[in-house]
RNA sequence: GGAGAGGUGCCUGAGUGGCCGAAAGGACUUGUUUGCUAAACAAGCGUACCCUAACGGGUACCCGGGGUUCGAAUCCCCGUCUCUCCGCCA
């Protein structure tokens, strides 16, 4: 959520920035400016009702004491139109309010001015580009294929259990994808990110804070009989821990990781583009996350990224990173990088992370402060990204790596794996 | 699932209708002092919104929402969350 005071001062600003999404919010920051001068109006004046009735109240009751009962009992006419007045005041101001809200709800974060414009995916900017992208055999195979070739993933088994897009990992494949897991939390751990385990599930207020509520509950699973939601993300618990905080300057940066679950619903398309570990509606990701100093924001994500890079160097997977175009971008993110492992055997690439700065916008919902040295409350700045998710990481490894041995597994996971090939 | 208790500021915790934005202690900040660590003493110390050039002032907030009352942290109703005991269970 966009800061009032915020878009107040830098109207065109924001306007021209909010462009790069092909937003047109011209009329949406003219009405949120003129409802914003109403909520205000109406507050000045309930104030100073209210301020009048209590004033009244105090003189009642020294009256009462004294025992002058007749002139108290006039003054107590007075207040009921003071009460009414302020009662119809009440309703206009929260009505406003509300409305203001829901306005500011709509308009997605507005986009560093980095972000290029532009619609579709083809217009993100690829800004970086690492790894060899091996030659293979005319025989390689698409993961799913050595999946099944090894009898490592069972969709079927998934599809029986719980339905498409919950597979089942066998054998080496599930060892693989612990080795992954505990690898990325100790690469992480060792970059000063603090490891924590969070709830699966979460409530409302923690969907709202970090932005998949109110709008997009379609995205996740909803445990009606609890009102409880499963996280599409580690995102949301983790950010969540800093729900109504308000931190010492001193206590920034926080870094954290978690590894997760995630539950997405994503309801859509079947087919090649989503076929095995392409797309699920439950994976695993370990995440990293960090609440920012507003001033070293852009600092912190740079080193995140260049923290998913190095990840990605000793797997020696081929890589490349986007910038996000405006059009590509998330509701919630001002500037956001993606990185996609190359799908040799598929011939694509797939994202396996995106690593964001919200600036304040989480923080704004979240109520996420620190008080700065003129010790006046700030908004932070959250980050987040992953490191990585799991399944495609998977998918990457095994198209390759694939040789006609077997799996070869990366050097830097054999400690974790104890095998050295999948055959 | 059954029964009960309770949600007060960063924390502990007092407060049962006006003198309460809220005692006291701790934590924290600043200052004084003692050779350091530390202790003692003194002062300060909630958040949000509104008005003001500023000094300052106003309003709201004691889990949330409604009600009673001239006046509510305090009384009433609904919701919600937490805790304890019993049952069940990893």
């Amino acid at each position: 959520m966009l800061q009032v005071p915020f878009i107040r001062e830098n109207q065109d600003l924001v306007i021209a920035r909010l462009a790069k999404r092909n937003i047109d919010a011209n009329e949406m920051i003219t009405e949120v400016i003129a409802l914003d001068e109403n909520r205000r109006a109406l507050q000045a004046q309930l104030d100073n009702t209210l301020a009048e009735s209590n004033t009244l109240s105090k003189e009642i009751g020294m009256l009462y004491k004294s025992g002058k009962v007749d002139i108290a009992n006039k003054l107590k006419e007075k207040t009921a139109t003071l009460k009414e007045d302020s009662k119809q005041l009440n309703e206009q101001l929260n009505s406003i309010a509300s409305q203001l809200e829901d306005l500011l709800f709509k308009i997605p974060n507005v986009p560093h001015e980095s972000v290029p414009a532009g619609n579709t995916d083809e217009d993100n900017e690829v800004v970086f580009r690492e790894g060899h992208i091996p030659e293979l055999s005319k025989n390689a195979l698409p993961h799913w294929e050595l999946a099944k070739k090894y009898d490592i993933i069972d969709f079927e088994l998934g599809n029986k259990i719980t339905g498409a897009g919950f597979p089942v990992y066998k054998e080496k494949g599930a060892k693989l994808q612990r080795a992954l897991i505990w690898y990325f939390l100790d690469k992480n751990t060792a970059a000063g990110y603090q490891e924590v385990q969070v709830p699966h599930l979460v409530n409302e207020a923690s969907g709202f804070g970090t932005g998949q509520l109110p709008d997009k509950e379609g995205q996740m699973y909803h445990v009606t009989g609890d009102n409880l939601y499963l996280i599409p993300t580690a995102e949301v618990p983790a950010t969540n821990i800093f729900r109504d905080e308000l931190l010492k300057e001193k206590e920034l940066p926080k870094a954290l990781t978690s590894y997760t679950p995630c539950f997405r619903r994503e309801a859509g398309s079947y087919g090649a583009h989503v076929r095995g570990l392409n797309r699920l509606h439950q994976f695993d990701k370990v995440e990293i996350l960090r609440v920012e100093h507003p001033t070293r924001s852009y600092q912190a994500l740079d080193e995140m990224v260049a923290h998913v890079k190095s990840i990605l160097q000793e797997l020696k997977l081929p890589y490349r990173i986007l910038r996000l175009c405006g059009g590509d971008l998330g509701f919630t993110s001002a500037l956001t990088y993606d990185f996609e492992v190359f799908s040799t055997a598929q011939d694509r690439w797939l994202e396996i992370s995106s690593v964001s700065n919200f600036e304040t916008f989480q923080a704004n919902r979240l109520k996420l402060r620190f008080k700065n040295s003129n010790g006046k409350s700030e908004f932070a700045h959250t980050l987040n990204g992953s490191s990585l998710a799991l399944p495609r990481v998977l998918a990457g490894i095994l198209e390759n790596c694939q040789t006609e041995k077997g799996i070869k597994i990366p050097d830097v996971l054999v400690p974790y794996t104890g095998f050295n090939f999948i055959d």
